[in-house]
Formats: structure tokens, sequence, C-alpha cells
DNA sequence: GTGAAGGACGTTATTCTATAACTCTTTTCC
DNA sequence: GGAAAAGAGTTATAGAATAACGTCCTTCAC
């Protein structure tokens, strides 16, 4: 379930050129869909577009604000939901339970169970591969038989340029 | 933050002699409550009590359909959350961000994080103290420099009990 | 005891998050 | 072309949480 990889995170809320991050993201969503046999479509796209404007958790509601009032669209929550239950199922975008909200997925059509470190600062969300930490989740489970099918591990501190600010 | 103790986990889903849980942990409640110099009211006592009547993690929603219509006491929704925001502080009960819910701290009074592994088909949750688990996290948290504060660890699979039933 | 201060709780209203159920449109595929 | 299925619009509602204000009750100084 988690080979013994080097730990591995995203820029985030490091200086970077983000067009980089919205663009990549956009191709691999296509690669992935068209793997998949599934359809990216526009409004899809687009969400998953808005998901990655930054590396800050978004919440539905909020995509929901910029749809509404764009193009002829007309949007309500359940076009919303139903393109992020799509998002979710193909692996583009991760589920954040601790903010209600959303975020791109670094590295979709890998397998791997998300983990978070939440700056309460900067409110960016630095996805992270850290086997040792799904292992040490299996290890702990085993201990009491217990069957592990989901993982999620959401840690809210300080990056470290907020670190630096403070 | 993490002491080199062995892993621990609850009862929970094993069939066990579930009024000791329920009186311990008001016992306990007393006794701490009491060091910290908090009130542990009526209203405080029986939200805990209503979180313990089960391992199964419960919605504030549910404890205010309990109280509503007990003795004569009218219960609106800030009457639920501040008595869990209380029980929250003082360390008692947990939530589960993964599913808006609550369920009672297995060693409270003890600095911990809180590890659950919930089990989708009977719906309970045990808590684990898993020590490496904090560690591979922090681990995880130093390579990119974050600073943690606090961990959501939630676990979802089915317990030795219902892998025995399916 | 009295009265001020603060804590706890009641009450009303509202916001935010998410889904149900139904309709219509678009795409796919024979 | 036409049936079937997938996608998206629409309306309504459920579920989770908080804001803001009022009232009562405990506590403690005096």
């Amino acid at each position: 379930m988690t080979e013994p990889s080097p730990s591995r995170a995203s820029l985030a809320c490091l200086p970077h050129d983000h067009s980089h991050c919205v663009s990549d993201a956009l191709a691999s969503a296509e690669r992935i869909c068209a793997q998949l046999g599934v359809r990216l479509t526009v409004l899809r796209k687009r969400v998953l577009e808005l998901v990655w404007q930054s590396h800050k958790p978004l919440g539905a509601y909020d995509i929901l604000g910029v749809l509404s009032g764009e193009d002829g669209r007309r949007a309500a929550p359940p076009t919303v939901y139903r393109a992020l239950d799509f998002l979710l199922e193909t692996g583009l975008v991760h589920r954040i339970a601790s903010l209600n909200a959303f975020v791109g997925c670094n590295h979709p059509g890998e397998a791997h169970q998300g983990q978070f470190l939440i700056c309460r600062s900067c409110h960016a969300a630095v996805e992270l591969e850290h086997p040792a930490i799904s292992t040490a989740i299996l290890d702990g489970a085993r201990t009491v038989g217990f069957q592990v099918e989901g993982q999620t591990v959401e840690v809210l501190g300080l990056c470290a340029p907020c670190q630096a600010a403070a």
C-alpha cells in the first residue's frame, strides 16, 4: 500500500510560478480522464481550474459564488457538488474535512492517501506524501485488528514562510 | 510531545460492560473539572453522558433531539454547541471532523492527539494512541519546515468484529 | 445581606454546508 | 434517426454551526 519512497511535498506557500501549477493540473486532468474514459466537461474543468487558483482550500460556496454570474451560467449548489464529486472520484481534488473545503491534488493518477499540512496563517494546504505516516497508521490499526480503507490526515500549524514572518 | 509508550486503544466495538465506560467517564469529568476550577453543570454533564451512551460519534443535532422534550428543558442549537465547546476545551470529548460528530475521550486529563479508527459498518470510533503516528507526522512536517500545532487523524475501515461478521 | 460582575443558559435569527428529487438537454451508440 | 444514458438546471429542503441579545443565577467583595 505504501512503497518506501522519500517524503514529498508541494511548493504551496513558497513563492513559485503558480500558472505552471494550474496548467499542469489541467493537462494532467485531461490525460487522466482520457485514460479513465470519463468526460472532463467544460463545467468540471472550470471547477478544477477554480480549485487550483491558489493552494488555499476552497469552499463549495466560494466556487458557487464565482460560477454564478459567469458567462450566462446560472449555478446552484448541486451543480458545484456534482462537479466536485466527479473530481474527487477521479482523484483530481481532495476534500479537507476539517475545513469543509477542496484543494487540487498534487499528484493525481498515483494511488495515495491525502496528507495535508494546513497553515493557520496563510491558509495554504501543503499536500505531503510521507509514507512513514501511512505505515504508522496501518501499524497502529493492526494492533487492534482494524482493516484500513481510508486515511484522513490533516495537520494544523504554521508553514515555514509564516513562521519567518512572525 | 510524544512519549515512547506502547500503543493503546479502547474496547469500543468489542463487547464490554458499557455502563462502566459511562460511569468512569462521568467520574473522571467531575475530577478533572474540579482540578481545573471549572463547572460541570447539569447540562454539560448530561451532554457528556449522551455522548458516552455509545462509542458511535454523535451529531450535535442528535444530542439536541434527545435534550428537547426531556424534563421541561427546551433546547436550541447554541445550548448544545456551548456544552460541546466546553467539553472539547476541557478535553472530555473529541470532535470527528470527517463525521461532524462528537465522541467521548478515552483518557481525558492526559495530553494527547486524538487518533480514531472509524468502522464504516458499526460506526464505532475507536480512539487509538499510537505514538508512532504522531512521530511520523512531526517527522514529515519537519522535512518541509512546518510547525505542527494540531493533528487530525481519522481512519475509515472495518473493525475486527465487523470483519468477522462479514 | 446587598449589589455588582461574570458565567451559564434561553431565544431568535441567520449563515454555511450538503443533498433529494425532478426536469431538461446533450452525448453516445446502435 | 432514435433510444439510452450521462450531464446539468431547478426547486426545495436537510443538516451543521454561529451571531447577537436577553435573562437568570452564582459568587464574592463590601
